[in-house]
Formats: C-alpha cells, structure tokens, sequence
DNA sequence: GGAACGATCTGC
DNA sequence: CAGATCGTTCCC
C-alpha cells in the first residue's frame, strides 16, 4: 500500500477497527474524533461482502483507505473504512464521532436538539457524507473527507458484541474506549 | 418480475 | 415499540 503512517489499515478488519478509534475523520470544514467502530471481515456472514463481489460491494474490495458509504433502511447512510488487504473485502464502520470542529453545520444539518453523532447514520449527516462519497480515497490530502492522525491516545480499548445485525452476533467486534473520552 | 429484508433513527 | 422508506439481493 506505501501510505507509509497508514500502512496499519492495510490489515484484518478486527485489527483496524480498534485501531481507528481515536483518528479523526475530517469531512469539509467539520471533524469529529472516533469512539466507536465494529468489523466486518470477509468470512464474517454480517457482512455485506459474505457473498462476494456485488455492485454495492465492490468497493470493500478495493483498497485499504477508502470509504465505503452503504444506504440502509430506505433512507440512512452510513460510512465505513476500506481495510485489508486489498480484495478481501472488509471493512471498519464508523459508529460514532465526539464532535470537534464545525459543530454549528453539524447541528444545523442534524436539526435543532437533535444528538450530532452518536450513531452512524447520525454522524453521516452531520458530516454530509452520503453515496456520493462512496470510494473516495480518506488518505488523500485533497479528498472531502479524509482521516487525520493527531496523537490522541483514549486508553484502553473495549471489545463488546456488534449492533443491530441478526447473525454472528457472539463475536465481540464492536470496539469502544473503556473510559469516556 | 417480485418479494423480503436491512451494519438505523425518531417519535409515540 | 412500530413506522418510515427504498436499494440490494436472491429466488422464481
């Protein structure tokens, strides 16, 4: 992959969600830190990419560093995090975001009294990513969204069971800091 | 061509 | 706790 401080995402997804916590994902004029992710793997029947290559799916095989943005219950999008390595088709997706700048836009999209993003189809909304955005490159300095490593350590890590699918649910691929950050 | 369902959120 | 709401996938 040759992305040099990113090399780590071109690895298993059970390895790179938790690494992800922390990261901060910039979208435009607004960012937000990390707090929540789960994995998807490739042998993993939660998965969008269990059978294989689809339209939707293509890009969770492509490289590791792009965004996947899925559309889900007829009107949601939520963003993920290419892992790897290339072709395998898994992925990282981001569940939840503690706001750092651009905090106004973010409510204004959200709506007044609404939570920012503390869930993935919120924190999509908040940061205007939507199936446009699906595969664009996240390690590129020019993208609309991309992610930035800015040393923030959150501590321990803890693993606990994945939210919302109907299969594969005893694995523990949902990744939290143990200590509110 | 049709039907079932989904990595969610909101308001009742 | 159920409704909103439609793309994706699979089966006939």
């Amino acid at each position: 992959m040759a992305r040099g401080e990113w090399d780590w995402l071109d690895g298993d997804a059970t390895e790179v969600a938790p690494r992800l916590l922390g990261k901060v994902l910039v979208a435009g004029e607004c960012s937000g830190r990390i707090l929540e992710t789960e994995a998807y793997r490739f042998d993993d029947p939660a998965s969008h990419s269990f059978n294989g290559v689809t339209p939707r799916t293509e890009v969770m095989f492509g490289r590791p560093g792009v965004l996947y943005v899925y559309f889900i219950y007829g009107m949601h999008w939520c963003a993920n995090v290419v892992a790897g390595p290339e072709g395998s088709g898994q992925a990282v997706l981001i569940r939840a975001l503690g706001p750092l700048d651009g905090v106004a836009l973010m409510q204004q999209r959200r709506g007044e009294g609404r939570p920012l993003s503390d869930g993935p189809a919120k924190l999509c909304e908040a940061l205007g990513v939507s199936g446009e955005l699906n595969g664009l490159d996240l390690l590129a300095p020019g993208s609309a969204v991309r992610l930035r490593d800015d040393g923030f350590d959150g501590g321990e890590i803890h693993p606990s069971e994945r939210i919302g699918i109907s299969v594969a649910k005893e694995k523990l691929w949902r990744y939290r800091f143990g200590v509110d950050v």
